[in-house]
DNA sequence: GATCGATGCTAGCACCGCTAGACAAGCGAG
DNA sequence: CTCGCTTGTCTAGCGGTGCTAGCATCGATC
């Protein structure tokens, strides 16, 4: 029995060393340079062994998707609470978010951008995508105004910061500007 | 002197034919679809003939985007015209900016999503950009608030709206609540 | 110790963006 | 009218992609 125990354990670890290498290589050199091939040589298996784990690559990038969520559900969390009040724990948040698409590029992308064949947004949603909504929907519920759904309240905020986040970082919005615009944006749509 | 002159236009038509096959081929079956083989043989002409009229498939894109940009600024005056208040104005317009990216996504982007060697936000921006982002410009000056530089708030109204475009056609914002949520951000942003 | 299934490999498919070099068509000069 | 040359287009091919069929080898089991 110990023997395939420690099988299960060694194909884990290597499930975990492919999702890290492809993340590694994706923030470095960015997603059109994970290749199966790269990636193959990176675990040093060869290119089949990749199929043994994931159908293709595209369910590679949903691992790391999941991982991004749960890091980015991570990182809200911690800004949110360290702030005392509804609005500076939304300005916070925000300022997390952008934070992070900027410093994980390729993970944000995974997450938001790619198609990693993820379902959101449904009963089916796996939990990591479901608890970096909630992350969001937690600080983002005190601010929403009366009258208001939490829930679509979240998602315009929401979208207005992956608008920020994505057209700031491939040049469409002018350099330098970003904090006024997160200040502008945070100062519109929360009701405090 | 005629012969080239024929020549010279016979040339542009072909450029305009390819632009219009990429774009027709995309809007069809994705960008993916989009190769140099496929868009040969559309145009029934062979694939190095692409590349006497632009470096690659990157400047195919390019122009896809410029042609797709002065539509939408088209769409938008058009849309915001027709409404009698400011706060009418910009609804409309954002609907209509929502709706020219659910009826054409792939021009949509090629525009705002994808890599067409374009410079957005700078003194040699292609005027179709510059213009683009102008008749987002007209109608949200208006309602941008004192004291707010109206640049700004259109660059804030705009990511939100592209953020909206973009989570929602990928799936990734629920179904069905689109034009609550463009409501919901309209009625907060704007100043009227 | 032999057997046999699991496991990872080599090799190769069809496709990609892009380009070198052959070749033909059409032009101006003599 | 013919010759040479430019201009334009094509065929063929390079190195790369995601992915897979089929073989070989390793190791747990009887």
């Amino acid at each position: 029995m110990s023997v395939q125990e420690r099988k299960k354990r060694e194909r884990a670890d290597r499930e975990r060393l492919i999702v890290a290498a492809a993340r590694e290589i994706a923030e470095e050199h960015g997603w059109d340079a994970v290749t199966t091939r790269r990636l193959s040589e990176h675990i040093e298996y060869s290119q089949p062994v990749l199929y043994s784990h994931f159908r293709g690559k595209r369910e590679i990038i949903g691992a790391v998707a999941l991982e991004g969520a749960a890091e980015m559900a991570a990182a809200a969390r911690a800004a949110a609470s360290a702030a005392d009040t509804p609005r500076a724990r939304v300005t916070a948040l925000a300022r997390a978010y952008l934070g992070f698409a900027e410093s994980n590029p390729a993970v944000y992308d995974a997450v938001f951008r790619l198609d990693g064949g993820l379902v959101f947004a449904q009963e089916d949603t796996p939990e990591p995508l479901k608890d970096a909504f909630a992350s969001l929907l937690d600080p983002l519920g005190e601010v929403a105004g009366d009258g208001i759904d939490p829930g679509l309240f979240t998602e315009v905020f929401w979208a207005s910061l992956h608008g920020l986040a994505t057209l700031g970082r491939s040049g469409r919005l002018p350099k330098g500007d970003a904090e006024r615009r997160t200040q502008l944006l945070v100062d519109r749509l929360i009701m405090d």
